[in-house]
DNA sequence: GTTATGATTTACT
DNA sequence: GTAAATCATAACG
């Protein structure tokens, strides 16, 4: 399977990269061992115009730096202490943009994400959700700002989903943005057993 | 320097 | 169903 490009990434809309993200592959190649996962949720979020982004009406600050960024670039963010959140910085300099990998299907090493988990046999809840994934994927704060190419965690193509399989609702977790918590940037593959449950 | 809070998960009532 | 865990970030003094 073919690298993404990262020129895929610097394209104008967040939402329409997210849809097609759906079914992409991403590879994480840590300390040695290397997963592969499938990705089957995501969630766009905008600098301009979106409460919920970190990096909304041009909040500017260290940790959302590399969101004022290029596009291909990995944004990781630790949330409650515990959670790392993986996302994808997209778009160009001008704008804050970004995709959050919510949820993956396991394809590749498997039992190395089971022993980041502590887990014995092979569950769902190995890579459903976003703090789940990352800890399953080996994936840390170490990754903020790095480019999406081979070497240490980047995406490929893989099986397209199509249209009849994708389903759209609004995001999780953001009931604090108002009314821009009820915007339907969250696509997902139907029948996933990976995806993780709404709220 | 201090303090409030969250792109969540997990366990418990 | 509700709440605790747990710490980097951001806003404030």
């Amino acid at each position: 399977m073919p690298a993404i490009p990262l020129d895929f990434y610097r394209t104008e809309d967040p939402i329409a990269i997210a849809r097609q993200l759906l079914g992409a592959l991403l590879i994480t190649e840590i300390e040695g061992i290397r997963t592969v996962g499938r990705i089957v949720e995501t969630e766009a979020y905008r600098g301009w115009g979106d409460a919920a982004c970190h990096a909304h009406a041009g909040t500017r600050s260290p940790r959302t730096e590399v969101m004022y960024g290029n596009g291909g670039t990995a944004y990781v963010y630790l949330c409650y202490g515990i959670h790392n959140l993986f996302n994808i910085v997209t778009n160009g300099p001008q704008r804050a943009d970004a995709v959050l990998i919510r949820a993956l299907e396991p394809l590749n090493g498997l039992s190395h994400m089971l022993a980041r988990r502590g887990l014995q046999k092979p569950e769902k809840r190995v890579t459903m959700g976003p703090g789940s994934l990352s800890k399953a994927m080996g994936i840390t704060r170490d990754l903020y700002g790095m480019e999406l190419v081979p070497g240490t965690v980047w995406l490929e193509w893989g099986d397209e989903v199509p249209d009849g399989r994708v389903k759209i609702g609004p995001r999780v977790g953001v009931d604090y943005a108002g009314e821009d918590a009820k915007l339907p940037w969250r696509f997902w593959e139907a029948k996933n057993p990976y995806v993780s449950r709404p709220r």
